[in-house]
DNA sequence: GTCTATAACTCGATAGAC
DNA sequence: GTCTATCGAGTTATAGAC
């Protein structure tokens, strides 16, 4: 059982990562749950609350399940490519905020900064976690290749409605 | 001087590439040249032929351009983080089937199956080039990294705003 | 909390004049 | 080739009943 909250989040992450986000209507996202758009105007007053709220909501979600993955596995980058790896198998869909990003300035920018302190966050936390013999800033270029690998794999295997692309793509990281 | 319909693809594929696909009218896209929404229907008579002449377009502009660097640089992979580094910079937008690519099925089948193409044929131009005394299997490997990484840095360089996150990500690609 | 009803607007697409 | 005019459907968003 969960709320009506959760599953309007629920239902508009889906979709939102699967086609966009000017590509998703309150009205069909109503639909889904059997309800009508003036409900989910309740919830959420303008489209972009309901943006907000899902970025920082996955985002929460991501960095929860990587730390658990982290200590579970004692090799961050490896527990890195496990959680977008997961995203993407588990729902065929791409990263929420790789398909927001994409969108740049075509989405309100209160939601695309959302989505970039997302990233930031995801590259300081890889930043951080690799061996402090190598410099600050080799550690941060390292980050942000990974993030751009994974991000791109993602969005590549999609496409080519194959998700050993990102297996394949991911795997360099790990050498 | 430029005739309507090639000032009609460079102002699509500028701003698809700036907002994506569902975000793109063609009464934006007319008034943006001075003409109305009915003259664009003269010449792409849905919004889907439109795209499908942008993607052919897009990859054959990106395979001239390629192969024209290969041979200047002697170096295929530079080539190609080049290449793909000028569609960055000289325009502030991600690549054309970058955007399509993350919608997914959001946009109509048919373009999504030009999407695919120009990345498999990116793969396989990469996958050619790479010394033969690697096999075949890992050389498609180091070709689908390739691009997943210049994809996914095209994007996160935008999304942060900085044009040097793309140069960083790429860089590893060299090592 | 969910509804009906609707405002105000934009969209893709077409018919037909010039 | 470009236009005016328009259709039918979609969109976000709000007011007010229950």
């Amino acid at each position: 059982m969960s709320t009506t909250v959760e599953k309007l989040l629920d239902q508009a992450e889906s979709e939102i990562r699967e086609r966009g986000y000017h590509a998703v209507s309150f009205r069909d996202l109503a639909a889904s749950l059997g309800i009508k758009s003036a409900s989910v105007h309740y919830y959420f007053r303008q489209k972009e609350d309901l943006g907000i709220a899902l970025v920082k909501r996955y985002g929460e979600q991501f960095f929860n399940i990587l730390e658990e993955k982290a200590e579970e596995l004692d090799n961050p980058l490896q527990a890195v490519i496990d959680v977008y790896r997961n995203a993407l198998t588990s729902s065929d869909r791409i990263c929420l905020c790789g398909m927001l990003g994409a969108e740049g300035c075509g989405i309100p920018k209160t939601l695309s900064d959302e989505v970039a302190a997302f990233f930031q966050a995801n590259i300081d936390w890889i930043a951080e976690t690799l061996p402090k013999t190598i410099s600050a800033a080799e550690r941060k270029r390292q980050a942000e290749h990974c993030i751009a690998t994974l991000q791109g794999a993602m969005m590549l295997a999609t496409s080519l409605n194959d998700h050993k692309v990102f297996d394949r793509a991911a795997k360099s990281l790990l050498k």
